[in-house]
DNA sequence: CAGCGTTGTGGTATTAAATACAATAAGTAT
DNA sequence: ATACTTATTGTATTTAATACCACAACGCTG
């Protein structure tokens, strides 16, 4: 089957980027979503995101339009998945790429901003109906997010800077969808490079934690001199 | 910074797919590369890809690219990293997307096709100067590749339909670039779902080796209902 | 067909890690 | 002090990874 197509007719599309912020908070996985102000899917929920100017590179082109809709910066954005169903997006043929981030809840304080009228944060299981495709994309997002869980020490950068150790078993706990067995958990990680802080838990009505930190230090040198692997369950 | 731009200018993107076909072969994975017989970068060996049709999904662009070039069917495609820099084409704003793919060398016959002047398979640490950012895009999409290896069985994509378990090591060895000990390497894989034929490898000049088949029916059926994990080291 | 070289296969002893489960210590609230 | 909650340590058992040795099976050569 041969298509005959003019120049002009590839030169037609646009390409768009959703920025996913994953954060955690009260033993759940939320994102950031967004009301749209705008048409198409005006007042739907929705992933923030929008389209590339022409002249952008992608990786700051999601920092951008993530700052325009958020007001948040420096955040590490990472590259996921394509999305491009010629008819995801009523206005023509548009192509979103994911990108994903993964913040600290307690520090991060996102605005509604540009053409978003509101914002919130929503525990990943409890996610409805949102604009455009955007369901497909979370569903995938964030699975790829949890199979980076395993073997990249990223979860730390969805936990406080101090954070407690059973702060840390809950996150898995609750990404994976099991139990871990208290005494055994902390023995695993035992071998991760964390700092056991001076500090412990405050205003809290029993005996307080211990307070830890990742050492991202240790982490690179760890691992680009030797042979460490970050593993979380085989 | 706010940007004024009309609606036809983001709507002025070509959206390309690029096949990277990955075989295994003489101890060595390679990479399907195309010489170019067109502009731009005419002359040049590439990864093949083409610009996606307006009303086509992206699973079936790169289904359709590829054997338009290759004369190649029914390979199971999967997607993986996106390319956009501003400047990586020549003729205007194209986004790419890598599609990554294992064959079996020994059952694959790419024919060049369309405007694709001749065809290779190149090993992977022996790729020189390709088109386009496609080093980039081989680098990236490779890495990713033996990501793949630890935790999902597609190394059997490339390796014959009949294997000996000498050829397994030597794929994973030759991918992680680690020698193996080869009595506990066959302990370790006597977990994995594998047939052993009847049938033992013929025309060599030394005892022939047992030839095994993985076995995906038993695979799908582990996976779904216990708790079965494929991994090869931690 | 004996003997050599190559490759495949089986075994063991050692080490390290995951698991299950019990017990203790350290705080808070009354 | 006492009860209560949560954090932490300990042990015994099982399981898997590793290093290393020995042998078996086959093709080839003379």
């Amino acid at each position: 089957m041969v298509y005959k197509i003019k120049f002009d007719q590839f030169f037609s599309y646009s390409f768009s980027m959703d920025c996913l912020i994953f954060g955690f908070s009260n033993g759940k996985i939320h994102i950031l979503l967004v009301k749209r102000a705008m048409e198409p899917y005006g007042g739907y929920w929705a992933i923030p995101g929008d389209l590339v100017y022409p002249d952008e590179d992608l990786p700051n082109a999601a920092e951008r339009i993530l700052e325009e809709l958020t007001e948040l910066k420096n955040v590490a954005l990472r590259q996921g998945g394509v999305f491009g169903k010629p008819n995801r997006h009523p206005q023509g043929r548009v192509i979103t790429n994911a990108y994903l981030a993964m913040v600290r809840m307690n520090e991060t304080n996102p605005q509604p901003s540009s053409w978003v009228e509101e914002l919130r944060w929503v525990p990943v299981d409890e996610v409805e109906m949102l604009a455009f495709d955007h369901n497909e994309i979370l569903t995938a997002t964030y699975q790829r997010l949890k199979e980076r869980f395993i073997h990249e020490p990223i979860c730390f950068d969805m936990l406080p800077l101090k954070f407690t150790l059973n702060e840390l078993q809950q996150l898995y706990e609750y990404a994976f969808g099991i139990c871990i067995d208290k005494p055994n958990f902390r023995k695993r990680i035992k071998n991760l490079p964390l700092i056991e802080l001076k500090e412990r838990q405050e205003n809290v009505k029993h005996r307080p934690a211990t307070l830890y930190s990742f050492d991202w230090e240790k982490y690179k040198s760890l691992v680009s001199e030797g042979h460490f692997e970050f593993n979380m369950w085989l």
